[in-house]
DNA sequence: TTACTTTTTTAGTCTTGTCTAAATATATTT
DNA sequence: AAATATATTTAGACAAGACTAAAAAAGTAA
């Protein structure tokens, strides 16, 4: 139907926007893509012509109901391969996301229903993302960072927002993974670091990995 | 590494040698591809300029090692992702081979080994077409073709020479399936109709069919 | 061997998606 | 408001992969 580039466009487009109130920039769309403003533009006037983005130049793109319904579903399928790769083939949580990048552009509806009822219908990724049901909707969950939390409070681990192979390596290594428990026993107000308790363990965190933790508290 | 279009023309001149002495002709692999001579011969340079086909003008292409060791990769994650649509996510046999056309492309040896794992080491898709191993080297399984059959003789399935929807499902309709027991009950010397017992079920086939359905004979 | 047919290659064009460099529009300073 | 800076678009080019039409090579028949 559409090509992976043009997929790939509409995906960059569909997270842009969540973080604009305004129509995403062609500047935004270029670094997000790893690519020129020029290329953007070119493509920006085909996904027009396709009626997947409303565009008015040097205004920047929204994403159209038929954009939108797209990317969700790209989004769907790469989120879907990821739990498979985890769940079916015991990849680890920061080997996943290069090879979804791929998966997602398989065309097959049946493919993906199948692939979703073989996983038990997920709703979340292994990062902790939503996945889209077939219409478009995305699950919501009740998630707060780590670093919002008081001395004495408590919550289950259930999303990352760095999803990058550092960060996620990290936690590995110090026994966090979604589904775990993590106490805040104190907290240091000079920098933001935590003391916290994963588990039987005692560490000691910084802010910037606090703040790249979501947890449901209770 | 390769891109799409360069694999699909590897997998062809794969298929295309095993069946002639010589180079393969550019005409044969236009029909293959479904495409047009020339576009072959543009192709064939670049191939040539990669070290993936021996190709001299008017003479024909034949593989070369790195061309056959990349074609077989590609059977092999053609016919593993096959058997993955089938074992794991329930398609029929009749729809899985169009999916695997763009499974196969996906890049990624520690992907198509967890599956080959996750898989149980299958040696045979579900068409009983032979997947290659990791060195490329391909099982081999006597067989004969149902059609060589004398009255009386009988074997297990393994095996379909068309692999069209349509014969497919023919099969699916009559309960023969890969692993089942065909007895071939008569012969009609005239137009080569066989009469068959498969299962409990007495059936008369067309020489058609019996020469597309390869049996291990005991 | 010459004439005719078929196969293969070449030449030139098109589309998609990318790039650089230059032009133009918008935003920010002074 | 004018000058300057930044963002965006345009113009022109390129590579990959495909196509058509024409030329050239190879094969076949008289
Ligand atoms: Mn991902
Ligand atoms: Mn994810
Ligand atoms: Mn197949
Ligand atoms: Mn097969």
């Amino acid at each position: 139907m559409y090509s992976d580039s043009e997929e790939n466009y509409l995906k960059a487009i569909f997270h842009l926007e969540r973080f604009s109130k305004e129509g995403v920039s062609t500047n935004a769309i270029a670094e997000q893509m790893q690519t020129k403003a020029s290329s953007v533009t070119d493509m920006l006037k085909k996904l027009a012509d396709k009626k997947l983005v409303n565009y008015i130049k040097y205004q920047g793109v929204t994403l159209t109901n038929q954009g939108k319904k797209t990317a969700a579903s790209i989004i769907r399928k790469h989120r879907l391969w990821e739990v498979f790769l985890v769940e079916k083939l015991d990849f680890s949580w920061d080997e996943v996301h290069e090879i979804a990048e791929q998966l997602e552009h398989i065309a097959s509806e049946k493919l993906v229903d199948r692939l979703d009822k073989h996983l038990d219908f997920p709703k979340f990724d292994p990062h902790g993302d939503p996945i889209p049901s077939k219409d478009g909707t995305f699950p919501e969950r009740n998630k707060v960072l780590l670093s919002t939390l008081k001395a004495g409070e408590s919550g289950i681990c259930v999303g990352v927002k760095d999803t990058s192979t550092s960060f996620l390596k990290f936690l590995d290594k110090n026994g966090i993974a979604l589904g775990i428990t993590i106490s805040v026993l104190d907290r240091e107000e000079f920098d933001g670091s935590l003391e916290i308790k994963v588990g039987d363990e005692k560490m000691t965190i910084s802010q910037l990995i606090s703040s790249n933790l979501y947890l449901k508290t209770n």
